[in-house]
DNA sequence: GTCTATAATACGATAGAC
DNA sequence: GTCTATCGTATTATAGAC
């Protein structure tokens, strides 16, 4: 009992982690409707029941997959606060995360924004949870930006940086095309320069 | 024989024709994947067997759709070409046609990128049709800023202007907020008008 | 070209043994 | 907590009468 306190993973919740990981990898490359349940089963070489008892409902698995890109993206900005003092190159490290994934970005868009597109057309009840993502990406810059110094202007500039990177990322899922992210991105960096 | 020569439309064409353009709606408000079979039956009034004499599968029926969509949008540009004379006016008028739709765009996104975005996961094949629908306003709009004078750099802006366009699609679709909307087509008006 | 019945399969979810 | 078998439904698509 000792042990099973002190210990902080149990193998339950590796199993279950080990779930949420795999679902998150294929609603992002398929989109949620797309993914069978079966093909989670297959993915996490899991038995049905087995996940059954972690997950009463496929929604419920991705109310957990939204939970952990959360969590994800949280961590991400917490390593940016802590290593960047400047809140312009704050907000140059969101840019260069794009960047940096553009292979994923254009083969499956982006992960929040494709996601939030998909359950905005008919599950709007898991749509306003996965609206948390951008809400978290939308405080974050409005924050940085009210440490450059604007006050009323931070929120809208926020969703304009956020706007323009989403178009960035639709664009270069469609033409399929990392070169198109890298010049846009180029002209949101510069953007970002002139604040 | 001869009339039915003269008349343009026939009694097949014309049920073919509602077929797409529920389906056309039925694809944008919930999404291709989320439309069934029986949901175009419903909605089109028709029997099932009807719908498979026009079409052989559900592919084919989207097919249709874009290549309506694409008839829909050149007709657009048609009139716009026709009335204006000054490009760049005729560059605000594809600024306006969001702003006049920003009711349907913060319920359902973008048509076509809420599209492209959907088959570009995992239906590849059907994505590369749809694709047409971004060519389409993208040489459209290089045309345009050619016009304007631009000429090597045409091809790029027109690409950075559909990805502000699909942003602030992407932002109006997610927040459902057409105030939204407006802010930041204020703002791609101003874009526009620096050109 | 209009209508009905049904095939064949995939889906999410449940029951219950171990 | 692990595993299997199966239910009920929805799906795309086909067959064939009219």
């Amino acid at each position: 009992m000792l042990e099973k306190r002190l210990k902080a993973i149990t193998k339950g919740e590796k199993t279950r982690a080990g779930i949420v990981n795999c679902a998150k990898q294929l609603f992002y490359e398929h989109g949620y409707g797309s993914t069978s349940f079966s093909d989670i089963v297959d993915a996490s070489g899991l038995y049905r029941g087995n996940i059954y008892h972690y997950f009463k409902t496929k929604d419920e698995i991705l109310q957990a997959v939204i939970e952990q890109h959360l969590a994800d993206f949280r961590g991400l900005m917490a390593q940016w606060d802590k290593e960047i003092a400047d809140p312009k190159l704050e907000l140059l490290a969101f840019i260069h995360m794009i960047t940096g994934r553009q292979s994923e970005l254009a083969e499956y868009g982006c992960p929040i924004g494709t996601l939030n597109t998909e359950l905005g057309k008919d599950r709007r009840d898991l749509q306003q949870a996965a609206r948390a993502l951008f809400d978290l990406f939308r405080d974050w810059i409005a924050a940085r930006l009210v440490e450059m110094g604007y006050r009323d202007e931070a929120a809208s500039l926020a969703l304009h940086l956020l706007g323009r990177a989403q178009g960035i990322a639709v664009i270069t899922h469609v033409y399929q095309d990392a070169k198109l992210l890298q010049q846009e991105t180029g002209q949101l960096e510069a953007w970002v320069n002139k604040l």
